[in-house]
DNA sequence: ATGACTCGTACGACGAGA
């Protein structure tokens, strides 16, 4: 079974880069996140002609996640249990669940894309969100059925080799002990297997990456093959985000 | 190349991203 996820940065904006991908690297079950779009404008039909069933969680104009699967769509659930909303303190801004879960049965294979807030700074009420989100989601997690797959884009870099200088990341988001201890992840093979370089400043032909884009697994599956396709960062229009596919033996 | 962002919203900037 072939896996991948994806922060598409808008789903409308990167249909002409998402929809060719689909068809030629074939993944099974596909995550992705920041699809941006609310449900009503979501392509539901576009990726049926792929022969895609798909889950969509969407704000609107904001985060927004989504499982897409040609191997069944079952059990669907568009929050993890005890998803904490953001609370601001500020009575302008009410609480809210934001669109950053989705849980879907796949092919047999519980499978959730998530799309972890970022946190902004370590000083913000984004950042404290951030971990409560991630205490929360283990929480979830621990009822979860196995075999089971937790993908997406987590907004921490696990390992100071994850990003592209580490000095440059004194006192933000990303880097933190709190934030890596919210989360376990193992390095893929390659020196830099990053996932996210900003548009800004020419990062990607810099090498300036993060690898931020992860998939957790039980230690049950076996993966046969796993990798980021930096091809789909290069040309014209691409998300700031390349894709991670991994495959497994089932 | 001694530099180099993109999205949605809405039609002019601006918040957000990481």
């Amino acid at each position: 079974m072939r896996l991948a996820t994806w922060n598409v940065n808008s789903l409308a904006a990167r249909l002409p880069r998402v929809l060719p991908w689909l068809e030629e690297v074939a993944p099974d079950v596909v995550a992705l996140q920041e699809t941006k779009c609310a449900d009503s404008a979501f392509p539901y039909h576009d990726l049926a002609a792929l022969g895609y069933e798909a889950a969509h969680n969407g704000d609107g104009r904001w985060n927004g996640s989504a499982v897409l699967s040609r191997v069944g769509l079952e059990d669907v659930q568009l929050a993890f249990d005890g998803q904490p909303p953001f609370v601001n303190g500020d009575a302008l801004i009410p609480p809210a669940v934001e669109a950053r879960a989705v849980g879907a049965t796949c092919g047999g294979l519980r499978f959730w894309s998530l799309y972890v807030p970022n946190g902004r700074s370590v000083d913000d009420p984004h950042y404290a969100y951030k971990l409560e989100w991630l205490a929360r989601l283990r929480d979830a997690l621990s009822t979860e059925p196995q075999p089971l797959v937790v993908t997406g884009d987590f907004n921490v870099a696990p390992h100071d080799a994850d990003v592209w200088d580490r000095s440059v990341f004194d006192g933000s988001t990303h880097v933190t002990q709190p934030e890596r201890e919210a989360i376990t992840a193992r390095a893929l093979k390659g020196d830099h297997p990053y996932t996210y370089w900003d548009y800004r400043a020419g990062s990607f032909h810099k090498g300036m990456g993060m690898r931020i884009d992860l998939v957790l697994a039980s230690p049950t599956l076996t993966v046969s093959d796993a990798y980021v396709d930096r091809e789909a960062r290069k040309g014209k229009g691409p998300s700031d985000h390349a894709p991670v596919v991994v495959d497994l033996q089932l």
